[in-house]
DNA sequence: TTGTCAAATCGAAAAAAATCGATATGATGT
DNA sequence: ACATCATATCGATTTTTTTCGATTTGACAA
């Protein structure tokens, strides 16, 4: 099993970003208004509209709309794909080693 | 717990660009040749090298001297490391879940 | 010491991402 | 219908990243 090289950057770009991972330790506490965000983070409400939207483009983060007011959450699943991911690597890892050791 | 700001990115950043997945996969298989990587990856040698910077300054890849060759290999540890980056995120959703549920 | 080969570093150019202010959209309340 | 508020989108600028060719470094072998 390989990684798929254009899904996994999307993926993992959510953590790339030193912005966006204050936005994600904020929603550790749960679900927060985009509203909310805003006051905190000390960003640009266009900037942080465009880091919305690369973390729910990645699956990590799920945006529900109630009335005019968005609210973002952390989505397990999204956190669970991208440990997937991690594990795919580590799993590979495992195989080669076991490879070496029984083959000579 | 939350996640550090300014080292998660660099971590993470190793899974943020195609030809970086691309050399991981590669690397899935067991330890190779900073030479074996370039025949196969059709990218220039300064380009490998810049990658394999990143990666290394992850954590996610380990690279070892030999003579004049660098060979490069996952590493358990740091996909470890990167594992339990994304467990903090997940651990603090199942908290902020339990403590929603049981207050009201 | 000199030549060769592998890899890192340098410097510049191109591509991608982050950021902002201004404007558009879309829901709510008057 | 209209004003208002929250958010998204647009357009432009700045910053960061990727990429390459050229050069340097460092190891080995003649």
């Amino acid at each position: 099993m390989k990684l798929d090289d254009k899904r996994t950057p999307v993926v993992f770009k959510a953590l790339c970003d030193e912005n966006r991972v204050r936005i994600l330790n904020y929603l550790t506490d749960g679900e927060k208004c985009a509203c909310r965000l805003l006051e905190d983070l000390n960003i640009a409400q266009s900037t942080l509209s465009h880091h919305m939207k690369v973390l729910t483009d990645s699956g990590l983060v799920v945006g529900r709309k109630d009335g005019k007011w968005m609210y973002y959450s952390i989505s397990a699943e999204g956190i669970d794909t991208a440990t997937y991911y991690l594990n795919v690597l580590r799993a590979n890892l495992i195989d080669s080693k076991k490879k070496s050791c029984c083959k000579e």
